[in-house]
DNA sequence: TTTCTTGCTACCAAATGCGTAGCGAATGAA
DNA sequence: TTCATTCGCTACGCATTTGGTAGCAAGAAA
């Protein structure tokens, strides 16, 4: 029987959370360098490795390669035929992350005018 | 009159996130080891540095500190009477993180039965 | 065959994070 | 007043993660 205990999951090294919480593993591994932009650029459908580069531009082939195999075993992410897609949990996810691009933009005017 | 091309902000070493998006500069700093889990936190309500140490479990004081530094300047918590609090703009974000919380339990279980 | 693109890895330098120790200021008790 | 405690925070050194460049093996195209 599954219980918090057993978290953070995925078992790879962990920055944070040793705290047993879901929400601390999901935030270590959505916190990590350039995770939560993979999976938005993703959101726009499928993509290659060099097309993913592409749409994250700085992004470099060491992470992204990092970055595409934790959250392929996150279950966030697969590969298909056409390249890296967003699962259905993805996709959930994804959904949750977008009110965050409309918010972004207000926070980012609020800051302008200092 | 503000445009997209002056991001990233706030102005500090910028890991990711070189496109100009506000998205693209909020990941960057919402991606930050611990800076969700900071505000996470927070959500319980105010608090001073060493309470908010004791809340994170595993943070060190450096790590905290330069989150504290970085959110201040993104005007999602402030300096109170009683330690750290959200900003208007930090509770607002906030209830953006919430619905991940809900979600993150639910992915952690599918997680388990492999 | 040659040439090109693609997915990815090796390598190393730079940045970031962690853990411990401890300082100066504030607080409280005696 | 003195002493001890707590607090916010910083300095230090080491571990881990990230960034940038180069380039290889495999496949497609010509």
């Amino acid at each position: 029987m599954p219980s918090e205990s057993d978290f953070p999951r995925p078992g790879r090294p962990v920055r944070g959370s040793k705290t047993g919480k879901p929400i601390m593993a999901l935030f270590d591994l959505l916190g990590r360098s350039w995770a939560m932009g993979v999976v938005w650029n993703l959101g726009e459908g499928p993509a290659t490795f060099r097309a993913l580069q592409q749409r994250c531009e700085s992004i470099s082939p060491t992470v992204l390669n990092r970055r595409l195999k934790e959250l392929q075993e996150a279950r966030w992410i697969e590969k298909s035929g056409r390249g890296y897609v967003l699962t259905s949990e993805g996709k959930e996810l994804l959904e949750l992350l977008r009110p965050l691009g409309v918010w972004s933009k207000r926070w980012a005017e609020h800051l302008e005018k200092t």
